[in-house]
RNA sequence: GCGCUCGUAGCUCAAUGGAUAGAGCAUUUGACUACGGAUCAAAAGGUUAGGGGUUCGAGUCCCUUCGAGCGCGCCA
């Protein structure tokens, strides 16, 4: 209850159920430009009473009053606003139980769920490209974030691990030698190989039919191909384990669950549709047909989960991963953070599984959809060669882009400190411009917009640390002894700042709501602004006693709210930069 | 053709159905021996793509037109 907006709608609601003459009415408390807070419930009440809105915030304002608990001023505005502002000495206090909260005020959640996050998913044998950034760098923000309020999370790296590509890919490693091919995979050259195995199978017919051989050998189980194909997977794995490592991300080898982890239920998704009368034969095809969706022709749309020929496709793989999910992990609540072209699949998987009874009441899956990355042309971002980049490559330039940026402005650091300080820059840079627009649009790749210190950007926030961080270091003083200090909000900026760090449970709380980490990234550079007010008009160092120290208690509680809000973003917040 | 998503200041983006639509960049004007100037303050900039509707109240919800992107049976 640390946000004031959450404690004033509590203390309202009493009030306005007594006006209303029933319980459970909305106060609907808002932040306000006018007040500390405001409370817009009248209106929607004046008519359900057959009041005018004014009369009944009147009303209101008067039982709140009669109640007394609430530490601040309330007065009717406008149709029927009730203005709130509290006292200093409310927020003072109320800062003072957050600087006491290792957890900085953040509610745990209601109720704890076991949550997978479905995120980043690379093809194996293939490079990581700008294509994987948004997911892997969402998805973990959303497993940070999820696992401090509290709730069991179990990340998911659904990696392209299977299918008729495969064939080519072992063929190929067979051709190059497993020593050679694993040279030229361990260096990070993945499309390469990639592009020379189509290269041959397009080229050549006795490699096309090796290649389709093989895949039957991989599908029947042969020991042999199964450990070629083990090879290519674990190689593949390692280097994406250096992109995850250099992203700061948390995915490890333990999260991977490809699609071939599913092979094993795809024949029981079968079984268990047709047991439930759900199948459809369509052109030699087994198929499901969910209500609602057509083709062009206008005729229903079938979800596809035996191919004619008798193979399984990624619907099936994707129903026994539902089932997997629910009745083998018990996870009630599915994230799957995969780009918005795949909506309709996606849709149609989990109505299909929802028909079956696999998703029932309670357990939700949820497309946690985002759109594509841009170039400032506005298409797809490319390369200057007309290629999609490498995910390695845009991220060591980030790292490169700030390294030159500390040179120029901290030449006294030591290269150690550089190197360290140019990552959580770079890093944080690219991350930040991802999770700072809402993700359901495109964005547009920006190096020198997303590397900016003013704005909203991850720099802007390293910055506002960083000057905190600087004048403990001047001071001299033990942070930890700051925090049972209850801090005096007397100017404007003192009191935008305690609003703006009071606000981080809110924060939290929306962006899961939405599963939108722009939320928090706004919060975040509010809370920065807030902050630089503070500084510019209130001396902190320059102060004398009770002063000095109250002032070095809010920047202490700014400092751990951003280094945190960062953190759950998955962005590092250096003491210098 | 059908479906989904998007359309907000010159540019890049915000805005859980609430008052006068907010930021940053760029532009213009101020503040420089400064607790980190990698800063701050101010000005200017809008028919929220167009049109209807619902509502006490719409950028937000519904319908429609236009524009952009992406999907639409055996690739994943």
């Amino acid at each position: 209850m640390a946000d004031p907006l959450v404690t004033l709608a509590a203390l309202l609601q009493p009030a306005f159920d007594a006006v209303a003459g029933r319980s459970g009415v909305d106060p609907v408390v808002r932040p306000s430009d006018r007040a500390d807070a405001q409370a817009n419930g009248a209106l929607a009440l004046a008519k359900e009473l057959g009041r005018s809105p004014r009369d009944v915030a009147e009303a209101v304002v008067a039982e709140v009053r009669r109640r007394g608990d609430v530490r601040g001023t309330l007065e009717v505005a406008g149709p029927g606003f009730v203005n709130i502002v509290v006292d200093g000495s409310f927020l003072a206090d109320e800062v003072a139980r957050v600087a006491a909260d290792d957890r900085l005020g953040v509610r745990p959640a209601a109720r704890a769920r076991k949550v997978i996050v479905d995120y980043s998913a690379p093809n194996v044998a293939k490079e990581m490209h700008v294509g994987h950034l948004r997911s892997t760098v969402i998805g973990d923000a959303l497993v940070r974030m999820f696992e401090f309020v509290g709730h069991q999370v179990i990340r998911e790296n659904h990696i392209g691990d299977w299918g008729t590509p495969f064939g080519m890919l072992i063929e190929h490693l067979i051709d190059l030698g497993e020593d050679e091919a694993a040279e030229h995979l361990s260096l990070g050259d993945l499309d390469g190989f990639y592009k020379e195995a189509r290269a041959k199978f397009d080229a050549s017919d006795d490699f096309k039919e090796r290649a389709r051989a093989r895949v039957v050998a991989l599908q029947s189980g042969d020991a042999e191909t199964r450990r070629l194909w083990q090879l290519l997977v674990q190689l593949s794995t390692e280097y994406f384990n250096l992109v995850y490592s250099l992203l700061d991300v948390r995915l490890t080898d333990a999260d991977i669950m490809g699609e071939s982890a599913y092979n094993d239920g795809l024949s029981a998704v079968l079984d268990r549709l047709g047991a439930l009368g759900l199948l459809t034969e369509s052109d030699g095809a087994e198929v499901v047909f969910p209500p609602g969706y057509t083709n062009r022709d206008g005729d229903p749309l079938p979800l596809i989960v035996q191919k004619g020929k008798g193979g399984f496709n990624y619907a099936t793989s994707d129903l026994a991963c539902v089932i997997d999910r629910v009745e083998r992990i018990g996870s009630d609540l599915i994230l799957y953070v995969v780009g918005a072209p795949q909506a309709q699949h996606l849709s149609m998987v989990f109505d299909v599984a929802r028909l079956a009874g696999w998703l029932p009441e309670g357990t939700d899956a949820v497309h946690v959809s985002f759109g594509s990355v841009l170039g400032s042309d506005r298409k797809m971002l490319k390369s200057r060669s007309g290629e999609t980049p490498k995910l390695v490559e845009l991220l060591e330039e980030a790292i490169a882009r700030a390294g030159e940026a500390v040179a120029e402005k901290n030449p006294e650091l030591a290269d150690d400190a550089k190197a360290a300080i140019a990552r959580m820059l770079g890093i944080g840079a690219v991350k930040y411009a991802d999770l700072s627009t809402d993700r359901v649009r495109d964005y547009v790749f920006d190096w020198e917009r997303m590397l900016s210190f003013d704005g909203n950007t991850a720099p802007y926030l390293q910055y506002a640390h960083a000057r905190i961080c600087s004048i403990f270091r001047r001071a001299g003083i033990d942070r930890s002894s700051l925090r049972a200090v209850v801090p005096q909000i007397v100017e404007k900026e003192e009191r935008a700042l305690a609003l703006a760090v009071l606000g981080f449970d809110s924060a939290v709380a929306d962006t899961l709501e939405r599963y939108s980490p722009h939320r928090l990234c706004t919060y975040l550079y509010e809370l920065a602004t807030a902050f630089t007010g503070f500084y510019e008009h209130c001396p902190v160092l320059k102060a004398d006693g009770e002063v000095r120290e109250s002032r070095l208690a809010l920047c202490d509680l700014t400092a751990r709210v951003l280094e945190r809000g960062l953190d759950l973003l998955g962005i590092g917040a250096p003491e210098q930069m």
